[in-house]
DNA sequence: AATAAAATCAGTAATCGTTACTGATATTGA
DNA sequence: TCAATATCAGTAACGATTACTGATTTTATT
């Protein structure tokens, strides 16, 4: 039942944590596969989904039907661009106290939320205005 | 290019119509079945894109990585239950405002948000209780 | 260091939700 | 009534993810 260590599971969270784009399981695939070339799709699925489950990542589900990986897990929103697809942290203040607007009517017990935002990215932007 | 009335599309928009609990294709299909028995899975598909797209009903994506589809397209928010994953219309105030705290620090431009929140429904409380 | 239990692996097959294709049918404007 | 075409039923294909299998690593214990 003991988490073993394993080469493979640091490479994954070695590359999440230098990426600011929160990469899909592809992705990670694609590039932990150039340093360590016969690992496996699934090792990846494997241990992305281990690394959530003991809260090293976070999993976000944004909406495109493909799961994105963050190593920073600490509490932040995201940006999706609805021009180019890409994923922006904000910089914002909290809006945790939305969980209580949401309470106050509510019978039941909420424990959280999940939020992100879309729009246009300031990249997107300049190119249409020209 | 102009767009045909159909049958099955109406039994679709009709079924979404009677249910309050965002029911996903799959259930959409097995209960307009019972009234229309050779109605074929990608029919069912097919209508709630097209619904979704010209606005008639809302493509909802709360995160258990199967789509859930709502004909009430009024700004509202959902709660899903962490232990019996039912979905619930959340009455409260609105938090529209959340846009505006994002869009302070950010050079893009946002247009929207998704928020649902999560938690222990009343009735899975009270089954925690006893 | 040698050993043994078991966590992890690579490789691949299977699953699941969804979409695309095809020839037949239904709707609609003329 | 007719022709144009949107929609259909049925089914095949798709992409993301998960499950399976026998081989390999890791780790605690000798």
């Amino acid at each position: 039942m003991a988490l073993k260590h394993s080469k493979q599971r640091d490479m994954i969270k070695d590359f999440l944590l230098s990426r600011k784009d929160h990469p899909t399981a592809d992705v990670v695939y694609m590039n932990v596969r150039l340093q360590q070339p016969n690992i496996s799709l699934g090792t990846v699925y494997r241990n992305l989904t281990l690394l959530a489950d003991i809260g090293e990542i976070q999993r976000l589900r944004l909406g495109d039907g493909v799961d994105h990986f963050d190593a920073d897990i600490s509490e932040h929103y995201h940006f999706i661009c609805n021009d180019c697809g890409g994923v922006i942290d904000l910089e914002m203040d909290s809006i945790s106290s939305i969980t209580d607007v949401a309470q106050k009517k509510f019978d039941g017990h909420i424990a959280g939320h999940v939020t992100h935002f879309h729009g246009s990215c300031s990249n997107c932007l300049k190119q249409k205005n020209q």
